[in-house]
RNA sequence: CGGAGUGUGGCUCAGUCUGGUAGAGCACCGCGUUCGGGACGCGGGGGUCGCAGGUUCGAAUCCUGCCACUCCGACCA
């Protein structure tokens, strides 16, 4: 396959429409512009932490309910581990402490007295143990499972918890990655390697097909290579997704820990022979990136555009009210269509209808809806309510800077379509976000310098507005250790990486791309988040 | 922590070189005309010009120091 003449038509819009970043152009500008026109969230005053709006809340609970039921069906309980980790469990795991030893936020006094007219750390209040705001909870799940497993019948034990954490990142950026951010990680411990490598697997399958199904977001689903692997972990697997600038999103990572945490933290089972054995454990998560991810996939220049299976609301009517005497017949039709709609079940679940009542011009509401996504709108006049009509729009055909393009339809047709309608929305956004990544795999290169005549040489101001690429899909030969830096530093001059080793996986290989010698696996090559 | 840049109403910015006491568009509020497709007119609210010193009769503007943010590098769900 030749370089896609794919049409980025969001990047070209980006890049000429301002229609909702005012005179900024680039990619990055647009994305930002999204996020507060979507009403999703916005930055705090607290460095590199942000306000999660109710909009954008929203949409992170309807990920956590689908999700969660996902992980319920993988025999996987839920439950909560302290916010705060004692320093010293971080010290039991090498790899684990110096991954994560940079960006941790720490606890050291428990009291605040004035001091010189200033609130300060009480220095009589400084803790024996600094406390670790968890950046990821390992150390402290493994202390659990070392006291909670001691025998074969403990196991496989499955956990999983719903939590914000912290690593203090150098750069941050709304959704993508902040200081704080809500994820849910899930822990297991098994007795052998085979069954923990199936469950860390089976990790992967679960957020493959919930970012495809629910976040109509598809993704490639692979191995990380050893340069990317989560720290102290054996293996690690990522899902990637390709943002409409070509850049690859890792949208959920589950990893096989081997026996190392065991080992560092004393989680063993005695087998049926009586003898005593190291656990194998994996772990996976999922955070608020996903929502960066679903914009980034999905918006366009007039705004959001929310697959209905993560929309808060589904169907908006927003009534034209004009202060006249008609507005209560129109009001009372808009009420009942709402109360029919929940009554039908979309995509498994009842719909989620609003009336937006807010005091507001109609034109104003439909816009606000239309900015933050709502998969479809209704607008309801006085000519709807009296000839037993409803007019809509669908939210995906609303694209390259069309008109509205409204329909019309019967109001009790349009119940009875509105679960059609929503299960169509779904399909075309993931349709259309599918037709870009397949389209954008190159994988018909087989040097490094075709590699890099394709991505080109990016001058480090330029990068934002550098063009479209996407990745390539070529045969390594999985070098380790040093060969593997000098391939991860050729990378480096183009801003490339490697995202992942797609699991489904050819039977014969051709020559590595970057040495020449046999390969063994391919790999995707691109520019990331 | 290195390199570059920027701090002026909610947003995007002008004004800074050449000091004279703060502006525009959008957003917001009121009234009117409109209102089945992101309206228009008139009126209005909102800014200690990042902070602290200094120079000056006078500082958004000049000087010094600090802080914050953005982008690049290192780090990263």
């Amino acid at each position: 396959m030749a370089v896609s003449d794919f049409k980025q038509p969001l990047m070209q819009r980006a890049l000429s429409v301002s229609r909702l970043t005012g005179n900024k152009s680039t990619f990055p500008d647009w994305y930002q512009a999204i996020v507060r026109e979507a009403d999703m969230a916005e930055l705090s005053p607290v460095r590199g932490s942000m306000i999660i709006k109710p909009w954008g809340y929203g949409v992170w609970e309807r990920i956590q309910q689908t999700m969660d039921r996902r992980i319920k069906a993988m025999g996987v309980d839920n439950c909560y581990f302290p916010l705060f980790i004692p320093l010293g469990f971080f010290a039991k795991e090498a790899e684990h402490v110096e991954g994560f030893a940079k960006e941790m936020a720490v606890v050291t006094h428990h009291r605040l007295k004035l001091i010189d007219g200033k609130l300060q750390p009480d220095p009589d209040a400084k803790l024996d143990e600094p406390l670790i705001v968890r950046p990821t909870s390992e150390t402290i799940i493994g202390d659990a499972f070392s006291r909670w497993i001691k025998s074969h019948r403990d196991l496989p034990m499955k956990i999983n918890q719903w939590a914000n954490v912290v690593r203090w990142e150098m750069r941050t950026r709304l959704f993508l990655r902040t200081s704080e951010f809500l994820w849910q990680e899930g822990h297991t411990a098994h007795a052998s390697r085979e069954d923990a490598l199936k469950s860390t697997l089976e990790a992967l399958e679960m957020y493959r097909e919930f970012s495809e199904a629910v976040l109509a977001v598809p993704v490639i689903a692979g191995e990380k290579p050893e340069n990317e692997r989560f720290p102290g972990a054996d293996n690690t697997f990522s899902i990637e997704a390709m943002m409409q600038d070509g850049k690859a999103l890792q949208a959920g990572t589950s990893h096989y820990l081997g026996t190392s945490f065991a080992r560092a933290q004393n989680i063993r089972y005695q087998g049926d022979a009586g003898e005593l054995e190291f656990c194998h454990t994996s772990s996976w998560g999922t955070s608020t990136r996903l929502i960066g991810g679903l914009i980034m996939t999905h918006g366009d220049d007039d705004g959001l555009r929310l697959p209905p299976a993560v929309a808060p609301r589904q169907v908006v009517v927003v009534p034209m009210l004009r202060g006249k005497p008609e507005d209560a017949e129109v009001l009372a039709y808009g009420q009942a269509l709402v109360k029919d709609l929940e009554q039908q079940f979309a995509l498994g679940e009842p719909i989620r209808a609003l009336l937006d009542v807010k005091d507001q011009k109609s034109a104003d509401k439909r816009w606000n809806w239309v900015r933050r996504g709502a998969p479809i709108i209704v607008e309801l006049g006085p000519r709807d309510a009296a000839g037993g009509q409803v007019t809509f729009m669908r939210r995906d055909d609303l694209r390259d800077g069309d008109r509205v393009k409204n329909q019309a339809m019967s109001r009790d047709d349009f119940v009875t379509a509105a679960p059609g309608l929503l299960a169509s929305i779904q399909q075309t956004l993931f349709d259309e976000a599918k037709a870009r990544l397949d389209a954008n795999i190159v994988s018909d290169l087989t040097t490094f310098d075709q590699v890099a005549e394709h991505f080109g040489q990016v001058a480090d101001e330029d990068e934002e507005a550098s063009p479209f690429r996407g990745w390539v899909r070529a045969s390594w030969s999985r070098p380790s250790g040093d060969d593997l830096e000098a391939v991860v530093q050729k990378l480096k001059a183009f801003k490339l990486t490697l995202r992942n080793a797609p699991m489904d996986q050819p039977v014969s290989f051709g020559p590595c791309i970057f040495t020449g010698a046999p390969g063994v696996e391919e790999i995707l090559i691109g520019r990331s988040y």
